[in-house]
DNA sequence: CAGTGTGAACCTTTTCACAGCA
DNA sequence: TGCTGTGAAAAGGTTCACACTG
């Protein structure tokens, strides 16, 4: 039950695989665009996103029409359209529960301000952490979230807490009115329908890794003796 | 080209999917361990870990027939196989290269050693960062890779650089031996045959988000109106 | 007889290959 | 002529439903 678009709706759903691809897409042609390059084939923009050609024509045929047959892409135009189509024409407020390393670091990344990300608010439990400054936001209380989530116009919530705290802190979150959340913290979390959760886990992803890397070496040890083997996937 | 198992050699590999979600049913596992239970069915296993029931269970008969009809699966049982399959019986040695905000909060990560990862080196190219404790280790300069490569038995490296510095970061790693690169910065990254690479872009997870979050505003308006409509996936 | 293990159906995603347009 | 846009085919992943077994 994915889709159930009503009469006269039209469906403007794009898959999801392609969606987790938009983000590079608009990476890849932020770099083309500081280069001063104003035309992309998909050819290179598959290049500087790290997929292939086919599957850049599939992804943003989804999106309409918006290239130019036996030219390519123009680069601003399409850079307009895809942050159009991902929400990114606004900004977003953020804010992260969790003042920790982790939070630390995300509350000082770069990275988000640069494409669209506000980071509106610190929010912890721990009274000891209430008041500190980082950056030019100070740590507030995380009982305060109701009223920071109005005021500011929050919509999406960042947790880089201990496990053990994730799902109170979730409730919290959804409590407060926050619909979409990113998990850092190593738990699953559930969240009432209409609540977006994205988690990543840092462990799990070198656990992964660690499987293809054991994997590379017992191939090596069945190549060795004659067997055909095949490359770990790289995604 | 996944496979090419040559005459004689039994097709070892378990799908994609299958090895992202095992490290999430390790975790559960050991939750419910802590907990004092012994055994769990697949729909047990399946709510503790955020999946459904009949994916436990495809799951885990990739590894062999680990569960009892009528019973269950013997949690300490299983959290051996599901180790072994993912080769967490040795300790992995990592590096990290780029001690800023985001290498410093993963240089003090707790979860990666509890978790049968051994943080190990801290490399940066900056000479003023050379020198500085981060814990228990000391940032050294990252012409010093190759050796500690060899020295440290280092398998996985981490990057935690800024954008621009991602290939010449990867390159190094490569030349130097490791063949498992986990890369947090907003960048591609091109590596050779044979080296695993995994991305994780924090600002792309949040771009994610922020297309669903959109979306359910522009569904509610539909819905307003008459039309049906469907939730954002919540993976 | 409860719950695993698994074919078969179904759905999503990727890849192929080429018609059609600038 | 060159490259997009897209049907059709193939591959991969999920869900269903039930035979089988401890």
């Amino acid at each position: 039950m994915r889709h159930r678009p009503g009469p006269h709706v039209r469906d403007r759903s794009i898959p999801e695989a392609t969606v987790g691809r938009l983000p590079r897409y608009l990476q890849a042609l932020a770099g083309m665009a500081a280069d001063g390059t104003a035309v992309a084939s998909s050819e290179e923009l598959a290049l500087a996103a790290g997929v292939t050609s086919a599957k850049v024509r599939k992804d943003l045929s989804h999106l309409g029409s918006y290239g130019t047959r036996g030219v390519g892409y123009d680069i601003a135009y399409l850079i307009h359209q895809i942050r159009r189509e991902l929400g990114l024409t606004q900004d977003w407020g953020i804010a992260i529960a969790g003042i920790g390393n982790l939070g630390h670091a995300l509350a000082n990344y770069k990275g988000f301000g640069d494409r669209g990300f506000r980071v509106a608010a610190l929010v912890d439990v721990d009274p000891a952490k209430v008041g500190e400054r980082v950056g030019e936001l100070e740590v507030v209380h995380i009982d305060t979230l109701p009223e920071l989530v109005k005021e500011l116009g929050l919509a999406i919530g960042v947790i880089a807490t201990p496990a053990i705290a994730v799902q109170d802190v979730a409730d919290r979150m959804v409590a407060a009115g926050i619909r979409s959340i990113l998990n850092f913290a190593p738990a699953p979390l559930v969240a009432p329908p209409g609540v977006s959760v994205r988690s990543v886990d840092l462990a799990v992803e070198l656990q992964i890794l660690a499987y293809y890397e054991q994997r590379k070496a017992v191939l090596a040890d069945v190549r060795r003796r004659g067997g055909a083997v095949a490359f770990a996937p790289t995604r």
